[in-house]
DNA sequence: CCTATATAGTTCATATATGAAACAAACTCG
DNA sequence: CGAGTTTGTTTCATATATGAACTATATAGG
């Protein structure tokens, strides 16, 4: 059980340093390439959704992002309580640049795991969520 | 690659609603298992190591650990920079206790996972770290 | 023996996460 | 329509984690 979660953790390790280079936590490149996937501004709670978390997290984590100047708060004129998350130009560059080094994670990822059964272990770590 | 990622946080989830009834985190449980199977008080710098963090971080985990209650500093007459963790009685009830969750957790897992080969997941759980 | 360095712990700034409480805006129902 | 509820965001307190900077002690070499 424990191998299980030591495994996850050493994979966002791996990823974390994989990512720093380029200026980005783990948790920032996941926000980024949820709303570079999404192709438009998405609420924060939305956002909380897609992240698997609360939304006093995503307050936290868009000021960070604005700060980096990665994501700007924009208004909905749909409903005047909801903030939209937008990324910027540097937004979507930086993304773009995380998921290569994300690719190349992957892929070393693949090559300890050759010779294992890719496919079993996938189902067995779904079968855990 | 995300799977793994995943698979690794649902279970600390899991454990740490296992553990919340018996008012422990799955950190503080961590560090209480570590210090009763050590049979000894520890340096927090072995402490560290153990829990596999910088040495900041277990100055408040003892922090919080000896508000609880569950484990005391005492001073080191071997080395005066040193500062030992000693669980106290109630702290290795509490790991007792604690322990008793997380071995129901395992069991269901185990179930979880019943039909897979465990032989080969472990291996390739263990070739990741 | 003294200096240089290493080790032990803490403090601080910061990132990430939760959950409760507060507040505004939207919606529902009688 | 207006009261009550739900939804969206923020704020606060707290837990967990890192890493840099600081202090005290230990230890090694000249």
């Amino acid at each position: 059980m424990f191998s299980i979660v030591n495994a996850g953790r050493a994979v966002e390790q791996r990823l974390e340093e994989a990512l720093a280079p380029v200026s980005l936590t783990l948790t920032k490149f996941g926000m980024l390439l949820h709303l570079v996937e999404a192709g438009e501004p998405l609420s924060l709670s939305e956002c909380a959704k897609k992240m698997s978390c609360v939304r006093s997290n995503i307050t936290q984590l868009m000021d960070r992002l604005e700060a980096d100047g990665l994501v700007q708060r924009v208004e909905d004129p749909q409903d005047r309580r909801a903030i939209r998350a937008e990324v910027t130009p540097l937004g979507a560059e930086r993304q773009a640049a995380g998921a290569k080094e994300v690719t190349k994670v992957q892929a070393e990822l693949a090559k300890t795991l050759s010779g294992m059964d890719h496919a079993t272990l996938q189902r067995a770590l779904a079968a855990v969520k």
